[in-house]
DNA sequence: CTGTTAGCGCCTTCAC
DNA sequence: GTGAAGGCGCTAACAG
């Protein structure tokens, strides 16, 4: 560790006057006469323009420049341009009451679909609604002090709304608190006990896709390598799955399969208990790509085929399930509609707070390739 | 598009004493009487306190509070707790001339290692010097004009310093200028035509072990699939690995194979080439491990055996590379070394603008698997 | 140890 | 169409 503290270490030495003159900025004296070499603030622009502070901050907004004369107003941007001017947003949202921010909560950046609908609300926010809002990114990894800390970090920067797509149920209270001071918008995930606006998958179609799909192939005995509950997620697309096994007479073996982490390596690690069940089914629902590609790289090592001794059935239609070499079957997240969806609720939320927001919840599909 | 005007909509009258008692905020008059049911603002605490507003703001803060008396700390500090105050940070920011933000500009937010390395660099500027910075991330795909934007957006948030781990060539101008601005710190790419500080992981040196590993294992005829040259990274795994393979008579045959981006379809799209090279090389180099995964999947699909026919070395170590049925050789990125020294290359320039930054370059190694 | 005072840079009412 | 003035919420000199 390198030990730095540089707080005492700057050794420039100002008279009094000098000292009096210089601006404080970051805890340093830096000398700014008016002969500056830095970028001017809206006051020094006014002056070297010989106008008001207030026409300035006119003539540079969007949508108030017209109140301002024509030639001045170019004159003005004009100016700006040459001298460098940049707007400081952190003053500006002060006096604004709105910092044109908002916090998005993932609960894990590796996660294709978090970042594809992550790309997706940012698109839609700087196309429709809001033009230059900045997003605040945290990652939470399920972790509820974590979440919990984001949140506090995110109110205390004040942004505008915050997005969660990390939402699980044990945050119930902690989300509540946060919705009465700034509004809240759930992605993918939603949660027990607590109602907010939300984009959703239907997963449970989505499950339930995938045991029409198996008994349409004539298997008989069947599983699903579930991921963890805490989340609606998951829950949904066992329950969709089971409840159209049941109608179609599929049996589930083994009855139930968790897995702690819905990861490619715990996926590798559940097939063992896949082929000691029995009787031994034949076709398997991975509730992720991530699971489901575990799970074929371990039946292929084991020297089974896929699909003829197992058929298999992923969910999230990931880059990598396509290019595998046996292309896996897998379920199509409806990542641009939930994604443009969290964005639009935001928007209107923004401009205005009662919103009569909506729910929308849109329908995943499935895509039969290779592996089933 | 709703247009929403609800800055007149608001019918609250209020006589002069009261419009005046009133507190303006986002444009709306909201009555903020004693009796608020919102949190408190600081000057609210301390009236609730009978204290100054100074010494509330020291008592809450981190390193002024051995100025208070305890008690009086204690005081100020519980009631802050139990009605609810929250430190305004744009307030703060405003006055501090700090905003306890960082920008971090990143490619491609698939790409695992840019987000192990992003990871890396805000635990570690939790942990070490600074304690709560926000850090806001923007995604530029490599293109110029988006990278432009958000440096531009960063500058006027005005964040106290910035990470780009997605610098090319093309940047060097725009760096340059923001740099003069804010303290900017380079990792995993470097560019040619600016001196930065920078977290580097030594490329060439990665490249050389690869080409010395197929000379080890006896291979004469060798390949790489070489990712876009516009980022330093490729362009040096390609130099150290081709300076090696002159040295050890190794022939590469296609001489030169480059993929437009480093994805594992370009990678299969690429075997076709390498199939109808003659000589066939026996052993390719791809310069990453999508590319290498592409390879794998595309030869496995030809009936081919990897390693016996086509020994394959990709290049980061990425989760999907271990739990492959034919398990990945690679080259592991130092991303703990270059995500901290990133870090804390940022630190010290933020708590010193002349700190004597350095630029450190960190090795990889090889791992050798199944695949080669 | 605590209070007084003065802004940070911007936006917006109000007056002309 | 432009100017004058005040204040968003906070922190940091400077006194006492």
């Amino acid at each position: 560790m390198t030990a730095i503290d540089c707080k005492t270490n700057v050794p420039i030495t100002l008279d009094g006057a000098e000292a009096l003159a210089g601006v404080q900025r970051g805890g340093d004296f830096v000398k700014k006469d008016s002969s500056r070499s830095s970028r001017p603030n809206m006051k020094e622009l006014a002056e070297a323009l010989n106008l008001d502070r207030s026409t300035v901050s006119r003539a540079l907004s969007e949508d108030k420049s017209h109140l301002v004369g024509l030639e001045t107003r170019l004159r003005v941007r004009e100016a700006a341009m040459k001298l460098g001017y940049r707007t400081d947003l952190t003053a500006a949202a002060l006096r604004k009451g709105r910092t044109d921010t908002v916090g998005i909560i993932v609960s894990d950046l590796e996660n294709e679909i978090f970042i594809t609908v992550l790309r997706q609300i940012m698109a839609e926010l700087h196309g429709t609604g809001l033009p230059n809002i900045t997003p605040l990114i945290g990652e939470t990894r399920d972790d509820l002090s974590a979440t919990r800390d984001l949140l506090h970090r995110f109110l205390s920067r004040r942004v505008d709304a915050i997005i969660s797509l990390a939402a699980s149920d044990d945050q119930a209270d902690i989300l509540r608190s946060a919705a009465e001071q700034v509004p809240i918008v759930l992605a993918i995930r939603s949660i027990r006990g607590i109602d907010l606006p939300s984009a959703l998958c239907d997963d449970q179609a989505g499950g339930a896709m995938v045991a029409a799909h198996f008994a349409a192939r004539g298997h008989k005995y069947v599983c699903q390598v579930q991921g963890p509950v805490a989340a609606a997620t998951f829950r949904n697309r066992a329950l969709g799955f089971s409840h159209v096994c049941k109608q179609s007479g599929l049996v589930e073996v083994p009855s139930s399969l968790i897995v702690r982490n819905a990861t490619t390596q715990e996926g590798r690690d559940s097939f063992a208990s896949i082929l000691n069940a029995s009787p031994r089914p034949t076709a398997i629902f991975a509730h992720n790509d991530s699971i489901a590609i575990g799970l074929v790289e371990d039946l292929r090592s084991g020297g089974f085929r896929c699909p003829e001794d197992f058929a298999i059935v992923g969910f999230n239609n990931t880059q990598i399930s396509r290019v595998l070499a046996i292309p896996l079957s897998t379920v199509d997240y409806p990542t641009v509609e939930v994604g443009r969806h969290a964005a639009r609720l935001v928007s209107n939320l923004i401009e205005n707070r009662d919103y009569a927001w909506k729910t929308s919840v849109f329908s995943p599909s499935l895509l039969v390739r290779a592996s089933s």
